[in-house]
RNA sequence: GUGGGUGUAGCUCAGUUGGUUAGAGCGCCGGAUUGUGGAUCCGGAGGUCGCGGGUUCGAAACCCGUCACUCACCCCA
């Protein structure tokens, strides 16, 4: 029979892998919550209808990059390719905004995108993501982007870069998309054939693109930022300012285009030379249309994501590298010893004492190299001599020091040693 | 969807111009040590050589196809 395997994209992550992820999970929990953000947990399927109406149609995730399949009475469902528009949803179908603002949340889980793998890039894949409603001032731009910052640098992720950009209102963008074209046209020819078919898809995406003959084409282009309405230059400065005042260090990039259609204003990615081509490790910006796009009032909000497997990627091993710890061995061993191991051990986990045993082991010798293997602190060594006395002996498997206790209590008192737990 | 690279033991990999029974290190199990772990020594288990077809007296090796993994394009976190 043909053994089963896990599907394209899709990966297990292991138990020697889980620490690692519980340091990333655990870091943004407590940053999130540090910074006034709660979680929320949303569905990962949603109705197809509220991707489509939230990324953009036209974009590349919702027109062929989204697991989409008939739920039994036909509606058309799918798996979640990133998390704000359902946390949108979530936020107006609950009636949030009758609540006060602002209303901060965040979220972690698995996303999914049906994309061909590669380095940095599943088909299953976690992201951490905040949302923050109700403030339009640029000080919660600098707030979310702040957060990020602090978050990985706390990670000690090496090689960071924030770049920055602002895409301006809807109408900057419908002013400057026909200047932008009309430079493009004219250098048409030294163009890539990808760039000449995005000066219909996307224009602005050109200015994004890699290959070096595109980028000294488009070295002269006029730039969105410079022909940004006054209010929206405004807030670009404050933002700016801001992130300066609080020691967040920046770089401009005035080609970086978001990919989702619902951005607007600010839009930030912070990426790294130690990730191969899919470099970016977060991204966001602001999105003060969606919550109405999406049939709730008026409400600002900026957000960005974070891709999870980016970041495990980049972890230094120092900072990982430990493994699951316990503390206790059970060496029971012998008729006697057997039967009183069994019920010692349930009697040490009921105090919140970590405690292992191998039901396998004969020999004291066995149960030994298992404690080793095992990482315990003390082995606790049970055989039927001890049993006879009333007794244990108690081995520091490091110093290799031997003490012998009473069995009767022993569990208390060896919690009494270590409060702390 | 398009292109490149790689598929041999649980893991990392050798395997000569095609030649007998496919190897090593690590890991695993056991013994040396019948109540004391990690070190050492000895032994053992573990393989459809990704899969299918072809060439050949003979294929892990050569050819064709296919699948998987991987990197990159596209795009994105």
């Amino acid at each position: 029979m043909d053994m089963i395997k896990s599907i394209k994209g899709v990966k297990d992550i292991l138990p020697e892998e889980t620490p690692r992820w519980r340091l990333i999970e655990d870091a943004a929990r407590r940053w999130s919550l540090c910074f006034g953000y709660q979680e929320i947990r949303i569905p990962i399927f949603e109705l197809t209808a509220l991707f489509a109406r939230s990324i953009g149609a036209a974009t590349d995730i919702v027109e062929k990059e989204m697991y989409t399949f008939p739920d039994r009475d036909g509606t058309s469902l799918t798996l979640r390719p990133e998390g704000t528009a359902g946390t949108v949803r979530a936020f107006i179908e609950h009636n949030r905004a009758a609540n006060p603002l602002p209303q901060k949340y965040f979220y972690i889980g698995p996303m999914f995108r049906h994309e061909r793998p590669q380095a940095g890039r599943l088909r299953q894949f976690h992201q951490f993501g905040v949302e923050s409603f109700g403030t339009s001032d640029p000080r919660a731009d600098v707030e979310v982007i702040t957060l990020l910052w602090r978050l990985l640098s706390d990670l000690a992720l090496p090689d960071l870069t924030l770049e920055m950009n602002s895409l301006g209102s809807s109408g900057d963008r419908a002013a400057y998309t026909p200047i932008l074209l009309s430079f493009l046209s004219q250098r048409e020819p030294q163009l890539c054939a990808n760039c000449r078919r995005r000066m219909n898809t996307n224009p602005l995406r050109v200015l994004d693109c890699k290959v070096p003959e595109c980028r000294a084409a488009t070295e002269e282009a006029p730039q969105l930022t410079s022909h940004l309405s006054p209010e929206a230059r405004l807030h670009f400065d404050h933002v700016l300012a801001g992130l300066t005042a609080v020691g967040v260090p920046y770089r401009l990039n005035p080609r970086l285009v978001r990919g989702l259609d619902y951005y607007c204003l600010t839009s930030f990615e912070i990426t790294s030379t130690h990730l191969g081509a899919q470099n970016a490790v977060g991204a966001g910006g602001r999105y003060d249309g969606l919550v109405e796009t999406l049939g709730g009032p008026s409400v600002p909000a900026v957000g960005f994501a974070v891709g999870l497997e980016r970041v495990s990627l980049m972890l230094p091993e120092t900072s990982s590298s430990f493994g699951n710890e316990y503390l206790y061995y059970v060496a029971a061993f012998g008729e006697n010893g057997t039967r009183l191991g069994l019920v010692l051990l349930d009697e040490l986990r009921r105090m919140g004492l970590s405690s292992l045993c191998d039901y396998r082991a004969t020999t004291l010798k066995a149960h030994l190299r298992q404690a080793d293997r095992s990482r315990c602190h003390y082995a606790i060594l049970l055989g039927d001599d001890e049993a006879a006395r009333g007794s244990i002996i108690l081995r520091n498997l490091e110093s290799k020091a031997q003490e012998e206790l009473p069995l009767a209590g022993l569990s208390s008192l060896l919690k009494s040693r270590r409060p702390s737990l």
